[in-house]
RNA sequence: GUCCCCAUCGUCUAGUGGCCUAGGACGCCGGCCUCUCACGCCGGUAACACGGGUUCGACUCCCGUUGGGGACGCCA
């Protein structure tokens, strides 16, 4: 069967960074089109040169590779095609399809503030729709001209037949009075010349949608089809943007969140399967379709975010993470950074323990400082009684001679100074912990002698019994 | 205001006329495990916005109301 191979684009305006509302749109893009063995494409939509900018272009390349999300091919971008924009008016102006305007900025917002008044959408007004100018030196925008009568009906693949009445639009400007061409030019012309077949993106261009339509239809081109994707919320349940607390996906590695865990998240926020709730990519790419998703929004939660991000941490393999744990430690300021061969033996000590990688760079922290001192005051008030002094000292000794420093070495001097002192587990754990790691928590207490290495765990509970002798209580 | 869209536990969702005294997940609460903290396991909490129809039977279909969101730029 001749079935046109999928083509789609992901088309980000490079006036900031990418957004976890943006990121969405760029996975469920990119996991649909995968999923059809389709070409993914990428193209930046600078038309706006006031406030598109480089770094942001480049932020927005960052943000995809760190997800994932590399496009088939490399980027396109619209201050490319200016020419061809151009062009493209030329030929509806010479069908008719498009006239000059020399409406000031002072008329139209006196007629949009007229319509307002009386209750109507505004709109232009079709002021110079008929008059049949010709470009001359008053400064004048070229303005589609929008049918009238008739209506614009198309079936999406996610919110299903939408149609808009010709009547409710009105005739769209293409180029600006600079010379510059205008969005929905511009979307329409790419997505035809890159030979987009379905456009997916967020519904809040579905009022777009009717416009570019009329733009295809005006050039007699094939109109692609759309999807377009229910849009995230924030917790107050409105859309998620710059100004309204979404950040950078970059941030979300700053604060110790996996790329795996953030496009499993996205993923099941308008779409599921089964009951299943842990996706790796690669299961993603092989089910996910834009077809299945529901049609409300959804409302960004960090708590489930968080759940997620445990688990991926937990699945992943202690190399995977290795990278992200250097990475955190170093912004906590541990230096020298610890080497891969020793961050790889205690990683898996932790992995349980985390829900992000700063969680675990904070946890497994005291194993690479010099001292633990100050200890956490609520915990070396409970644990550091003066009647652990005497045993402490006694492990100090056991730790000492310890021959063979290894998990079964380390429990053999433990267990021999539990019962010199009848003392049971949990009655020098405790303490020992404390004048260890500096806090009440930490992985089990043999394995954290093992990590700390014989060394430090003499120096922290010689440390330790000094802190006690010095009545610090 | 006008147009478009949406509506199941606090949140994400399953549900496509009877299998629903509405299932799962996060969160929260309780318990187990236990040297601490986690992980894990077990249990609990909590929802079909409202009103009319249609039907033998509605969470599921239709209409209305209410509520929410989006769009109304020489931004994208």
């Amino acid at each position: 069967m001749a079935i046109m191979t999928l083509r789609t684009r992901f088309a980000p305006s490079p006036t900031g960074f990418l957004h976890i509302g943006g990121a969405r749109t760029a996975l469920f893009c990119c996991l649909h089109t995968r999923r059809h063995q389709g070409t993914f494409l990428l193209r930046i939509e600078d038309t706006d040169t006031e406030r598109s900018t480089p770094e942001a272009v480049e932020v927005i390349l960052e943000g995809l590779r760190w997800l994932g999300l590399a496009p088939d091919e490399a980027p396109s971008f619209q201050s490319d095609h200016t020419a061809r924009y151009l062009a493209v008016v030329q030929e509806l102006l010479a069908a008719g399809h498009a006239y000059i305007c020399t409406c000031s900025r002072e008329r139209l917002d006196a007629v949009r503030e007229r319509q307002r008044e009386v209750g109507d959408k505004p709109r232009y007004d079709g002021h110079c729709r008929n008059r049949n100018l010709t470009p001359g030196p008053e400064s004048h925008v070229i303005r589609f001209r929008t049918p009238h009568t008739g209506e614009v009906e198309w079936e999406d693949q996610i919110q299903g037949k939408i149609c808009f009445a010709n009547s409710e639009l009105d005739d769209l400007i293409l180029v600006r009075s600079d010379g510059s061409p205008t969005y929905n030019l511009a979307v329409a012309v790419d997505d035809h010349d890159m030979g987009i077949t379905l456009v997916i993106r967020g519904e809040d261009h579905i009022s777009n949608t009717p416009r570019q339509i009329h733009l295809f239809r005006a050039m007699g081109w094939e109109i692609p089809a759309y999807a377009h994707m229910p849009l995230l919320h924030g917790a107050d349940g409105a859309k998620l943007s710059k100004r309204h607390g979404a950040v950078s996906v970059l941030q979300y590695r700053e604060e110790g969140f996996l790329p795996t865990a953030i496009n499993n998240y996205l993923a099941r926020l308008g779409w599921s399967h089964g009951e299943q709730e842990i996706f790796t990519m690669v299961e993603l790419e092989q089910l996910f379709d834009v077809r299945q998703l529901g049609r409300s929004a959804a409302i960004f939660d960090r708590a489930k975010l968080l759940w997620i991000n445990g688990h991926h941490i937990r699945a992943a393999t202690p190399d995977q993470l290795l990278p992200e744990l250097a990475f955190q430690l170093g912004r906590l300021g541990v230096d020298p950074i610890p080497s891969v061969e020793q961050l790889a033996r205690i990683l898996p000590e932790f992995q349980a323990r985390a829900a992000t990688m700063v969680e675990m760079a904070q946890k497994c922290r005291f194993l690479f400082i010099d001292s633990v001192q100050p200890y956490e005051e609520k915990a070396a008030r409970k644990h550091l009684l003066p009647s652990m002094r005497v045993p402490l000292e006694t492990l100090l000794q056991a730790v000492t001679a310890v021959t063979e420093w290894h998990f079964e070495g380390v429990e053999r001097a433990f267990q021999k100074v539990l019962t010199a002192h009848g003392l049971n587990m949990g009655q020098l754990a405790q303490p020992l912990r404390v004048v260890l790691t500096g806090s009440a928590a930490s992985p089990g207490i043999i394995e954290t002698m093992v990590m700390l290495g014989r060394e430090k765990c003499c120096q922290r509970l010689q440390a330790g019994l000094a802190w006690m002798d010095g009545g610090c209580g």
